[in-house]
DNA sequence: TCCATACTTCGGTTAATATCGAACTATGAA
DNA sequence: TTCATAGTTCGATATTAACCGAAGTATGGA
């Protein structure tokens, strides 16, 4: 009864170690070129070129050539899915080694994906950005408003000089812990660099969990008007 | 940034095809000797006891013995999910060899899903329970109403009894062939415990396939409002 | 034009593992 | 006890594929 030997085809590509690391940071939603992804997994670029082209074959990544880069992203939210479904799997049995509690809170609360925020206080600022009208979101991106101009600018935001910049401007990230699109790209990116030298934000050491400062609450709910008792664990 | 290193083991156990068979055929929930499973999966005895140890060193399967047999079963829900979701991404993709068949056409109207109902007929009868306002879906599981509450007592279900389980209550689980959410979770086994009490479905033998009676079309009018002429092939 | 960078393809080596024959243990029946 | 069946472990073999060095293609910039 040779039933479904296609799911063994999908599951032999993300059982390698190399194909695993390269999947899993891609579950942040962000694209990432070939070099940076063979670095992640801990293989020569000729290797890591190999296993992408087996993952794209796959139909679990899809390539996006720009100049001579190829940025790789998950092919589809359902890779995402499957990728999900298998942790949980890992999660599960013998303790192995299961990873603390309280930085996993942190991390859901806040964290950095790539170079921008991500978590709860992600999206939820993203929202709030949304609602107060200096966003407006499509599924792939977002667009400042004539409002939104003049208050990123006013919080210190250089939006013509970001503009000249590659990268996409304002891409809507898809957040894996909240399942929520949160504001990336260079605007993004600019936002996190801001929200660090103003002091409302800190980076936690070596991992990628981002703790909310006194004044970093008491400036959202200033400038824009977020409760951030509002967000749960691990604000404080 | 070794990340997630663990996900790699889970998925290439499944990467095998022979264990990938295997693990396709215990999706129906039932238990099956080593014996069974070598001969399904094409694999003489001993080799398939190397696959199995390692499938329950991995945690996937479960062993029972009984007298000179053991019964290997899924380990629990969670692998049957994630099974689930890889057959979801082997759906996606080129078409390199889609077997139709008539089975196959039967599967895709109503099968197990390890304890629940899945396929065409699962999916719409989901759906039908949310229209009637019975259930209230969320991205990964289902509340039940006031409404929902009356109605399944009324079909003999005790919600109290399901809800005190330690397995979650009513989660929403990934169909392969529709690629849409059904009802899954201690709610749905018990439904699917209870059409088949009732006569409404019956199992055909050795597969995964559901067949639909005609007390079963009557009952599903009846009861929940849903038209089964409008399910299309493989209900009759 | 020339060079640097990003990425790929090719070829040979090496490590991992799926496979089965043979032999072993455990249970049930005569 | 003796035999048959279910399942296992062990050892040898063969296939697969991950890996990297070397060399190739494509793009961007000077």
């Amino acid at each position: 009864m040779k039933c479904n030997p296609y799911i063994a085809e999908s599951a032999a590509l993300i059982g390698d170690p190399a194909r695993a690391g390269m999947l899993s940071v891609l579950m942040d939603g962000q694209a990432r070129t070939a070099t940076e992804l063979a670095h992640i997994a801990g293989v020569s670029p000729q290797t890591a070129s190999g296993h992408l082209a087996k993952l794209r074959e796959g139909n679990l990544l899809a390539v996006e050539r720009q100049g001579r880069h190829r940025y790789y992203r998950l092919a589809s939210e359902k890779v995402a899915q499957a990728l999900e479904a298998l942790m949980v799997l890992s999660r599960d049995g013998p303790p192995r080694f299961r990873p603390p509690g309280p930085r996993d809170a942190q991390m859901r609360f806040a964290r950095t994906c790539y170079d921008h925020l991500a978590g709860r206080l992600g999206v939820t600022l993203t929202d709030a950005f949304v609602d107060l009208g200096y966003l407006i979101g499509s599924a792939e991106e977002f667009t400042v408003t004539a409002a939104g101009e003049i208050a990123f600018d006013k919080f210190g935001l250089d939006l013509k000089e970001l503009r000249r910049r590659k990268r996409s401007f304002a891409r809507r990230c898809l957040d894996w812990s909240e399942r929520r699109g949160h504001l990336g790209g260079a605007l993004g990116a600019a936002l996190f660099i801001q929200f660090q030298k103003t002091g409302w934000i800190k980076r936690q050491n070596d991992t990628r969990a981002v703790r909310l400062t006194r004044a970093g609450a008491h400036g959202l709910a200033q400038e824009f008007g977020i409760d951030v008792k509002l967000l749960g664990d691990g604000a404080a």
